[in-house]
DNA sequence: AAGCAAGTTTAGGGTTAACCAAACATTTTT
DNA sequence: AAAAATGTTTGGTTAACCCTAAACTTGCTT
């Protein structure tokens, strides 16, 4: 959830976040294409419906998207990518170091829930882990600057 | 998500856990009557929106709902607000534990999660806690019985 | 360069979860 | 027994998902 220069509150839906992460992993962490085949056959859904979520994903700004040729993140979509993948990460963290998971079953409880948790939450947690910077399974921990590490 | 004896999937949806929470406060534990104005009020949405909610809650058998009456809950209306419960207030308890959060704002986050939350994470934090039996404002925190305590 | 296959989009739908307003029905209160 | 309060029905709306089938691009192949 933010604001554009005209204070019109933008926010994501679940599935939108979905597409998001999975395309800046695609994008970002591993320099690949996120066709939309490739999206269909992961999140298990029509191409039509890529198709569709994708468009929806450049009206709010976070894609820019070119028909049959494909969406690439925008700044912003990178901004909010990231924002969602440090929830999810962060989330990661707790259930491995406190609750003994294994990385592949704190993946799976943190995508179920990453959406849903507030800033706040995920700050508090990322203080009481000392601010880690990679997930259970080496992935890069984004920062927040609103999440400061305390000055000892 | 349990299935009946014809192996009926059942969900509730997020509205309807809550309305079945607030429910079994109301009437459990508070030995009050939760009216449609009540819910109405509470959960700020107009009495129509109530009185839907209601009937699909009896078509689920989560309630007993007799018209201008009111709406009791069942015993798995009951199981069930128990269960959503005991989610809610373990969540409590980990943040308030871990995260030294306040009562109020550990109850807020909970809210936002505790739906989506699976068993499976809750009986882990509920097994890192040592199975509390009261969430931090002393309420009751039901026991499942395939959380089962360490032998040692 | 033309044609075809693979991939993508459009068009037109469908479902479910949440809502609401206004008219109507029932209780309760006075 | 009216009036007031409360609850329900009716008939919508919106948003988030999803789909099929037909039409369209694009790039590859010959």
């Amino acid at each position: 959830m933010w604001r554009c220069s005209l204070s019109v509150k933008i926010s994501l839906t679940l599935k939108e976040g979905k597409y998001l992460t999975f395309m800046y992993r695609r994008q970002v962490e591993e320099d690949k294409k996120a066709t939309t085949t490739t999206l269909a056959k992961s999140f298990k859904v029509n191409p039509a419906t890529v198709t569709e979520t994708l468009q929806k994903l450049a009206k709010k700004k976070m894609v820019d998207y070119t028909r049959y040729y494909g969406a690439k993140l925008t700044e912003r979509g990178i901004i909010e990518a990231q924002k969602l993948l440090r929830k999810h990460r962060i989330l990661e963290v707790l259930f491995v170091k406190l609750l003994n998971f294994d990385a592949e079953s704190a993946c799976e409880e943190a995508a179920k829930i990453d959406h849903y948790c507030s800033i706040d939450l995920i700050n508090a947690i990322c203080q009481t882990y000392e601010h880690p910077d990679t997930c259970p399974c080496r992935k890069k921990i984004f920062r927040d600057p609103t999440c400061i590490k305390g000055w000892c």
